[in-house]
DNA sequence: AATTTAGGACAGCCATATTGACATATCTTT
DNA sequence: AAAGATATGTCAATATGGCTGTCCTAAATT
């Protein structure tokens, strides 16, 4: 090559926003860009071993909701993933058929058919939830425990509250107990 | 219905591998999820004003990094996108299309196609960025300085440091400065 | 009895990803 | 100068995972 590698070194734009005065906020790069790296780092171990299984992220996250709430139903699940109908169909359909997930009508409403994840399905999601808590623990390895609160408050704080699916819910009900106990 | 919503409080497994002894660390669920759901509705914001533009998350992550990291080469693009050439082909040739980004052969190196965001490529960015922005200012929120640091460096730590492409470095270099600092 | 709801299924479309093969211009190496 | 490697672009074919729209059944609500 005519150089190394050009440009040898990239360098960002700087931000232009900043002050100390009470202009608008200056724009975050750093932590967009953070974001986006872990997140893409966070989804790539599972991509990997789904990969083996004939699997996608959208089979991932099927499994994890279903194995997570047992006994969800296909419309709190649609919610969550902020899919359609037909999109989970063809995923729901392959886990159902490979065994990953079984099926059971409603108590109170027959209609309703409430998932559960076989001992199949537990082994992959346990799999694939490992992986990421190895990276978790990983990233929280050198902060001490009012930094690792943080984390939590801020990734709390990223979330929409309002209007929140039935998952989303639970989640928050849980995470307020947390704050008091 | 039968019920409100059945079930009318979903709950979640708890957790089994927990322990205070020197065991496999607990299975980090809840960050995982919150992971989940803050990243979902963090590109959820700009997927909205995407739409309105004909475009989607692949213009938005292409014109992203080539906004901040001006000259950036193809080859450097498609390493950080984690997209083959093909895929980036028809995103990037939308873009140049349309006037947001345009290339310039590079100076040592003249089959290099280096890539800029035009005016209204900045605009563009400059918009989703602000949406960002204003969400992650709302989540810090609440956290004093450490806190934040703590945030940075958990994302930090929640990406592969081994084989960066030239974009991570460069923001890997910068984080090292900015701790010094 | 009529209507609504939960879920499933079909057809077809679109965006974004993939692989493999091949072409061109340019840089590096011999 | 010739040969080889590299940066980029392009063609063709394919897969995944979204989407819309329509229609269907069973079971709930009114």
């Amino acid at each position: 090559m005519a150089v190394l590698n050009s440009p040898a070194q990239l360098a960002a734009k700087t931000n232009t926003g900043a002050s100390t005065t009470g202009e608008p906020a200056a724009t975050r790069w750093d932590i967009i860009e953070l974001l986006f790296f872990a997140y893409r780092d966070f989804v790539g171990d599972p991509d990997h071993v789904l990969e083996e299984f004939g699997f996608g992220r959208a089979h991932h996250r099927v499994m994890h909701f279903v194995y997570r709430y047992p006994g969800l139903n296909v419309a709190d699940l649609l919610e969550v993933l902020r899919i359609t109908k037909q999109s989970l169909g063809r995923v729901l359909k392959q886990l159902l058929d490979e065994g990953y997930i079984v099926q059971k009508a409603g108590d109170a409403d027959r209609r309703q058919r409430l998932l559960f994840a076989t001992a199949k399905g537990e082994a992959l999601v346990a799999k694939l939830a490992g992986l990421q808590t190895d990276r978790i623990v990983r990233a929280l390895r050198g902060l001490d425990a009012s930094g690792a609160e943080a984390v939590r408050k801020f990734l709390l704080g990223m979330i929409d509250h309002d209007d929140p699916d039935k998952v989303l819910e639970a989640i928050l009900r849980a995470d307020g107990k947390m704050v008091k106990a």
